[in-house]
DNA sequence: CCATCTTTGTGCACGCGTTCACAAAGACAT
DNA sequence: ATGTCTTTGTGAACGCGTGCACAAAGATGG
């Protein structure tokens, strides 16, 4: 693969766009699916399919990663696989702790796409007292107390909040300090991060309510009216009326902190 | 699918881009918080800051709605959040249905953001007939027998998809058999559907190996090297070696360099 | 009523991502 | 070897999203 004998590859020209990142993971699934059922190649045209994205997308993405197919032929299905995980960084072991053990925390830790795929879930950690020294998954659950040596003892680099919305900001500050670059947050809150850190979210209200959205598109241009009434609103500008102080809450439940 | 002739316009709907309305949740959070509080203005400095954007981008978003602030003042809090709620359809009540009461889908369940905003969980749905009764969440869980009836009978619309990869496409195409347009999918599986149905997927797996990528690449840049042996690779065409066979449809699949 | 000050709403430019369309590259048959 | 056929890799065009910067709008004070 003569790609330039470039002595620095490090830093190499990694101009892989986040979008084309963002779909490495679909496509190695699709592939490590086809190596599964032996298959010993695969075109771009099969591939796109089983990703669900387009062809000429699936091509210019892998594109970024340099010239691993064969012109006429397609994309070794084996070697794809090692070289799409080698740029995902998921040849090494990534130890992984979860903050928050309510239900989703301990469904998480279950997660079977967990502990595949280089992620070790390295610690459960929970403030509730009661929880310490539980069995979830088969790991013992830590108080929140010594989560800064948990994450220096086992070189935690990546850290997953599914606290209540209340605390997830102070954990993210914890697991911040304590060493952790990379965060992936299911707390309904905008964490506040220094430079460095990365943080993806993971918002299931979000996520409905954008369903929600279209699913009213839809219904809207069938029964096209109903919502002709916008004069029955409220005045544009005016006193705050706290008469409709509505329960309409986003936040679960507060927590012990 | 695909068949390529028919160009879908994006979002046809009221001219709203669709970044546009997947940050209006966001928002309608920020503003909620600030209704709670009895605040009765914002301006689009603040409310920015608190939901985590731009502020130009912010006002941006609300001028596709319309011109709801008042120039020298800010937006009027309890009005946009009628406008942001009716905008995205949650002025009215949503029916859910949950197929695949797991770990996941019990979490989901419990998950107090489902409950608030016009979600309403209409029914709880399990293949195995064991869980068939259990009270889940206050809910009582209904055999997946009754898929159908339970949708035309509650007019559920949303689907939440929580079952194992392996049976999640059957479930899709029930469920949209049935009736229902908008699907949240977290099984970790490709879903093909009909035009007119909306498909969001939330993928655990999918966000960690992103952050994975990011965090060697901030590792790379520090330690400079460690993934230099690229000659230590599978042959870039060659036979299918079927040595790593996996139990699960996630396998790590190759080994560290 | 006028001046000043604050904040919105938006025209514009730029960069990223997507898609098309095709030349180049290789396999394969003759 | 040569021609044909398949499939990759990519140049180029296009559209969407983002951010800047500023004029317009309205509030506020004298």
């Amino acid at each position: 693969m003569a790609t330039g004998r470039t002595h620095r590859p490090a830093t190499r020209s990694r101009g892989i766009p986040e979008a084309t990142v963002a779909r490495l993971p679909l496509y190695l699934r699709a592939l490590t699916a086809l190596s599964e059922r032996s298959v010993p190649t695969v075109s771009s045209e099969e591939l796109a399919a089983a990703a669900g994205v387009n062809s000429a997308k699936l091509r210019k993405d892998f594109s970024y990663l340099g010239s691993y197919g064969t012109r006429g032929v397609g994309y070794d299905v084996e070697y794809l696989v090692y070289q799409i995980s080698r740029e995902l960084g998921l040849t090494q072991d990534w130890p992984v702790v979860i903050v928050g053990i309510g239900n989703l925390g301990a469904a998480l830790a279950n997660y079977g796409g967990f502990a595949s795929r280089g992620f070790r879930v390295a610690a459960l950690i929970d403030a509730d007292p009661a929880m310490a020294g539980k069995q979830v998954a088969g790991i013992s659950v830590q108080h929140s107390d010594g989560l800064e040596k948990i994450i220096s003892d086992n070189g935690v680099s990546i850290g997953v909040i599914t606290t209540p919305p209340g605390v997830a900001q102070q954990v993210c500050d914890r697991l911040v300090a304590a060493g952790v670059t990379s965060i992936l947050n299911f707390a309904p809150t905008v964490l506040t991060v220094p430079d460095g850190v990365d943080v993806r979210k993971v918002d299931l209200s979000i996520e409905l309510q954008i369903l929600a959205f279209h699913e009213q598109r839809k219904a809207g241009e069938a029964g096209e009216e109903a919502a002709a009434n916008e004069s029955a609103v409220p005045a544009p500008v005016g006193p705050a009326d706290p008469t409709d102080q509505g329960p309409d809450g986003d936040v679960p439940a507060v927590m012990p902190a």
